[in-house]
DNA sequence: GCGATCAGCTAGCAAGGATC
DNA sequence: GATCCTTGCTAGCTGATCGC
């Protein structure tokens, strides 16, 4: 083949064919009408030598020479992608742009609030999307581009993608300030007699790692609320005598209504990293936003000190 | 609802001629 | 030889339409 005819555009209409599986679907993704991405498939047909996609029940079905074509094509477009971004200078204080990031409740409160406002003033014209993190769509929402960066635990991030280790977090236990219980010492009797509400974020789990560590020691604890988020949790402790162990860097802030004590068990912590796709891994703006997260995960102030137990 | 095709339109490009 | 203008061809677009 002789690649002075080649035409480069064709890839990515066959980038999108791949993504989106449909003629329709790739027209729009690349604002193109759908007649006009038809014509493009047909001159690919003709460049490869291959019908590419065979019409299915709902879209296009890759032939296997077009799922062989999708790895290494979608390295060369980012390989591309580079090569033009990383030339194109960028400038915090003047240029427009929008970030889509995926996080759950939890990496919202504790990191990523405080980060959107501390990056719009060094950024005026960012504009940030937040939105809650769904592991098992991430990549494609990566690779369609609906999502620029996740903020997450590297066990909810595929092997495809990017990632960088941000911080690490530790539990803390919490109860109101006057709760009865705690007019003596904290120890194990007491932390299983005690009512406590977990988080359990696809709802309805009753268990955590910290009762696996418990039954390992003949212990059993008292898990009378299940809530779906980190802030459930707080607001039911705080307004009852239910307890919790909660990651540290969400009672930022609640001293004056919550008690934070040392778990009276080792309770294992978690490691917090961010993560990409390669399409965004040379974007300037992009790369600029991971490098502020990055110093601000490192930086922000984490209540490093509990009550004694 | 989807992809393929057609007719008509526009923009870009190469070739050829005129002018300096 | 360089530059500018005209002309014809081609690629690629859209809207309309067809068949599955």
């Amino acid at each position: 083949m002789d690649i002075k005819r080649l035409d480069f555009n064709l890839l990515v209409t066959l980038d999108a064919l791949l993504a989106e599986r449909s003629v329709s679907r790739a027209a729009q993704r690349l604002n193109l009408s759908q007649p006009a991405l038809s014509a493009q498939l047909a001159r690919l047909r003709e460049m490869l030598g291959d019908p590419l996609f065979v019409p299915s029940h709902r879209g296009m079905t890759p032939t296997p020479l077009a799922l062989g074509l999708q790895a290494p094509l979608a390295a060369a477009l980012a390989q591309l992608r580079d090569v033009v971004t990383s030339a194109r200078a960028f400038d915090p204080a003047r240029d427009e742009f929008t970030v889509h990031i995926a996080a759950s409740d939890y990496v919202q409160a504790a990191l990523l609030l405080d980060f959107t406002l501390a990056l719009r003033r060094e950024a005026p014209g960012l504009r940030i999307a937040l939105r809650a993190a769904d592991a098992a769509r991430l990549e494609a929402q990566m690779e369609k581009g609906e999502i620029d960066l996740a903020v997450l635990t590297p066990d909810g991030i595929a092997d495809a993608l990017r990632s960088r280790r941000l911080f690490e977090e530790r539990y803390v236990f919490i109860a109101r300030r006057g709760h009865p219980a705690l007019r003596r010492p904290l120890d194990m009797k007491r932390f299983c007699e005690l009512e406590h509400v977990m988080v359990s974020p696809r709802g309805g789990s009753f268990t955590t790692p910290v009762d696996e560590v418990l039954d390992a020691q003949g212990l059993r604890r008292r898990v009378a609320v299940s809530a779906s988020t980190f802030h459930a949790v707080l607001d039911l402790v705080e307004r009852s005598d239910l307890v919790a162990l909660i990651p540290a860097r969400m009672v930022e802030g609640r001293a004056v209504r919550l008690r934070v004590l040392a778990p009276p068990l080792p309770v294992p912590g978690f490691a917090i990293h961010m993560a990409w796709h390669n399409r965004n891994h040379g974007d300037a703006a992009q790369r600029w936003v991971r490098e502020r997260l990055l110093a601000f995960a490192r930086e922000a102030p984490l209540m490093k000190k509990t009550e004694p137990r």
